[in-house]
DNA sequence: CAATACCAAGCAAGCGCTTGGTTTGTAAAG
DNA sequence: CTTTACAAACCAAGCGCTTGCTTGGTATTG
């Protein structure tokens, strides 16, 4: 799911921190195993829900893609919705803990926020983000309590920019009010899954220092 | 359907400019007359679509919406999906049109950014902000030759775009790929729908002075 | 007296989800 | 090592409802 051409120990290190990060949310059952019949189910989920939207994927075509019977997903999940709400809860704890990962290892804060950037970027191309655009796109489909309980995962996430923000702003590296910049983040960020394509000409990195460019002067 | 609060001579004589030309479209057959039966049908779908998603809209909401019955909306259009079509069409053709005016006036490279930004802006939060939400967030709705069909359409304006970004960059005005600079642009903007409300601290002419500031240094 | 705009009724298809029963994996009991 | 027990995972069938759209007819307008 990470990223896969790293090199320097250091980076190395940091995968390693990661992944033992994920495995013990996995233990604590905050996490599906993406392994598991469950896992597998959440990631054709993403796809779809991605590729044709929420309310034109039918649990047939669900179904169909995992290979099993339309009716066999209520055994796992109690309605579609808690499908999507499963799929969107999954995809912020795993992006949250690779940020908390990524920030720890950042010695001041411009590298702090060019962390930020770099993971929401490739949470965002990367593998997550089927699951990504489907949070951000598929917001109305969820029940507000559902809702509710997604936008309290996504404070501690958004928690994270503020303060590094908020850090940037008053040392001087960053002008401007802290939640505009972050909110024009946010919308230059997402939209980068319309268009960006990894493997292309531009690498990621590259792409996390463009958007770095434009706050920092 | 535009910003009210003009006021100085030159503003107005750009407003009714602008209306000239939108009369003119109306006549040719190119825009729906937003009073007539057909107009309102369409503003009560951008709404209902930008509000509920297209999927989730049932051709008994919107009929309801207008005050019809649910048959007789395919008295005006063939299908769901055209209605779709058409609101993203007028939406496109109507700020194209704004723009064109907007540049008209501008006397520099700097002002006709500011004018594009502007623009944008104001298609987003203001009158045609639902359409414009439409236009965005419902593509996959589209069946392949409507997509064709307002892509089409979408690449004027984005031409006009394109050739101011590339006008910038060569007066040294803003730095960096004028592709990357627009997309990174697009997706700011168009975000900007989920959170800026007009009629609040901050104008939108504020707004578009903070975004153009992200671009020139 | 056409053309336009609409109503009243309903059809065929597809939808999410339920139900009752069968297979499969696992682990203790004999 | 075999048997028994049991829950988790899944299938086959279909129910009740909503969906986009059709049809045949009726007012309204220039």
């Amino acid at each position: 799911m990470g990223a896969k051409a790293m090199s320097t120990p250091q980076e190395q290190d940091e995968e390693q921190l990661f992944a033992q990060h994920i495995r013990q949310l996995i233990d604590a059952g905050q996490l599906v195993d993406p392994e598991s019949a469950k896992g597998r189910l959440l990631q054709a989920a993403a796809k779809l829900f991605n590729d044709q939207g929420f309310e034109r994927t039918t649990v047939r075509d669900l179904a169909t893609a995992v290979g099993i019977q339309s009716g066999s997903l209520f055994h796992h999940y109690p309605t579609k919705e808690a499908i999507l709400c499963a799929v969107m809860e999954q995809v912020v704890r795993f992006n949250t803990t690779r940020m908390r990962v990524r920030l720890q290892q950042a010695l001041n804060t411009r590298e702090k926020l060019r962390a930020l950037i770099l993971c929401e970027l490739e949470s965002v191309v990367g593998g997550t983000g089927d699951a990504m655009t489907v949070l951000v796109y598929e917001w109305r489909s969820l029940n507000p309590d559902s809702q509710r309980y997604i936008l309290a995962l996504r404070e501690v996430y958004e928690d994270l920019w503020m303060t590094t923000i908020a850090a940037a702003v008053a040392e001087g590296l960053v002008s401007g009010d802290p939640f505009i910049i972050r909110r024009f983040l946010t919308g230059a960020l997402s939209w980068t899954k319309t268009w960006f394509k990894v493997g292309g000409q531009m690498s990621v990195s590259q792409l996390a220092d463009e958007a770095l460019r434009l706050l920092i002067r």
